[in-house]
DNA sequence: AATTTTTGTGGAAACGTTACCACTAATCCC
DNA sequence: GGGATTAGTGGTAACGTTTCCACAAAAATT
């Protein structure tokens, strides 16, 4: 039925562990490595990899764990992950967590089941906390989130940082009552939440940070209750990509005129952040480095597994853009 | 070192084939099941899939090949495939083409190795005439692109009707010369370049459609060469979301008003198409019941595997904004 | 020319699991 | 109460590879 290697060593005449040296790396004569192939085209034979792995002790796949795929950074990051991956001949185990600690739980014993070679993981803040690198079997490489001092290969934006260059950004444009809006679930949240804070407060003014649930409509329920308030801030920052379009959303649908009403300031450079009217102020986010970083971490691990371990902090580029224009004085 | 079943086995005080029967479906007795789940928690055994995988003859595993998980369509119907797959107890293999028929051709054969459970695949227009039932061992559902005459179960977007109601839409607003832009690798671009052509012909319009690679500056360069003829179109019918951000820009670039100087009309109902003034009109494909019903039938083939080849067409929902505002009369 | 090294090969033992078979002891059915 | 089923268990053979070891022949070294 299933044409396995010893068919193939059959046809070629010769033993089955020649036949696997000649598709492998081993030391073969030509004509012998030419007759194996040969017999590979005649029979169809296709390698099972299931039985590769287990007995080779590698199983060339690595896991990566983020909160959803339709989030566009980790859409981004994702690509090139897998772009990385493959190319160095490995296959990636995507999962969805959708910010769920127990969903967190259940695939990173998958992953210990599945016999990986690393992990890529953006952990939430509850689990962050938990991860101990003894209880792994592979190593692993944060994203996105910070984990415990020095444990684990991070790569991740300088958050703090970012949150102070929208922050001033908008105060260099007049602003002053600046109110800012995080994921609740997410490190990357808590982290701009702090640099917003430290930010206002170096310059003398007061911040409100509120938190949400990692989801568009959290965030549009919560910027339209915000935005109705007869006080309601001059400015909002926006932790990420998807809690812009609920804001934005909730400006449109409240009436309010941007930046006249409302200014916006935000995380993730996606294309529409250009095109919605006036054209909205991002940090962009470096993803494909992002990706590829932790990739290159992950690999330099495998290769070095007693190294010190690495943090890889990136710098975002804030764009400019309308949506964050001078306010006229009053 | 690793601790295995046997481990659990000795701990427990049973044999092997025991330890696998509780830890499995078997018929085993009560006591002895608590048993052995007490030693996998005192040993820590965590079960090698590989060797599951190989023994079991069974993987568990689903291929997803599609073009780019950054198209939005990709990601939404990979996210809905995902928890499918998971909920069911499989896992899913990603795999990007770019809609190269090289990479197809690659992940296709690296499907076969992995010994995949079923396959889900959108196909370019090159390979998926070369596709064959009797080369594959394993089922396949093909999404968004249609194969050729009912080899394979197939979920896809019923694309011709969806241009034509975007073609209904635009004349009943006034727009008599509409030009289409598609995508030039895909079947689905082929499929909606002839529903427009139909429409139009049908309405006594003459049409004209352009083909484009698949990535958003192609589709804004094209754009930008278009709308800058000074016969240029009263409307642009653009073939997927990738595209529409690619043809607003070229639009906002050339200083050109929607819908005043150019009507936009496409598909991929994204949040950002709501607020990007004037708001656009799209076809709204129902990605999540794309993934679903790709995933369905492919349990279901799994289950019959010789019953007919099912296709399964949905339509699309045309949501009116005002990038197709209807035409002042001149 | 005698020794050592290298090159190429085949046999057989893993890798960790499940599935098959055989067997005992308990339960069932007239 | 005796034969037939059934529930529960253990031993062992796979699943399809790679890798270890042994070995012969050829090549290189002394």
């Amino acid at each position: 039925m299933t044409v396995t290697i010893k068919d193939v060593a059959r046809v070629a005449g010769v033993s089955v562990s020649t036949a696997s040296r000649a598709l492998g790396e081993g030391p073969v004569s030509a004509e012998v490595r030419e007759q194996v192939r040969a017999a590979v085209r005649a029979t169809g034979y296709k390698p099972n990899l299931s039985a590769r792995r287990l007995r080779s002790q590698r199983t060339q796949t690595i896991g990566l764990i983020v909160a959803d795929i339709r989030n566009p950074f980790f859409t981004a990051v994702g690509r090139a992950v897998e772009d990385a991956a493959y190319r160095a001949g490995m296959r990636v185990i995507l999962c969805n967590t959708d910010e769920d600690p127990a969903r967190e739980a259940l695939y990173l014993t998958l992953m210990q089941e599945e016999r990986v070679t690393g992990l890529i993981f953006a952990p939430t803040r509850a689990t962050v906390d938990r991860l101990q690198a003894d209880t792994l079997d592979f190593p692993m490489v944060l994203i996105d989130r910070a984990g415990p001092g020095g444990q684990f290969d991070t790569v991740l934006l300088d958050n703090r940082e970012a949150s102070a260059t929208l922050v001033d950004h908008l105060v260099a444009r007049g602003y002053s009552r600046i109110g800012g809006l995080f994921g609740a679930t997410s490190t990357t949240g808590v982290e701009r939440r702090d640099g917003y804070l430290a930010a206002m407060a170096a310059r003398g003014l007061t911040g409100e940070a509120r938190f949400v649930a990692p989801s568009a409509d959290a965030a549009e329920s919560a910027a339209t209750d915000w935005l109705r308030q007869p006080d309601r801030p001059q400015a909002l920052l926006v932790s990420n990509g998807l809690f812009l379009t609920g804001v934005v959303k909730a400006a449109r649908t409240l009436g309010l005129r941007i930046p006249q009403d409302i200014a916006i300031a935000g995380f993730d450079n996606e294309p529409w952040t250009e095109l919605v009217e006036p054209g909205l102020t991002v940090i962009e986010q470096p993803v494909e480095t992002i990706g590829r970083e932790a990739m290159a971490l992950l690999f330099q691990r495998l290769k070095t597994p007693d190294a010190p371990t690495r943090k890889v902090v990136l710098s975002g580029r804030c764009v400019a853009r309308g949506s964050t224009a001078p306010r006229p004085v009053a």
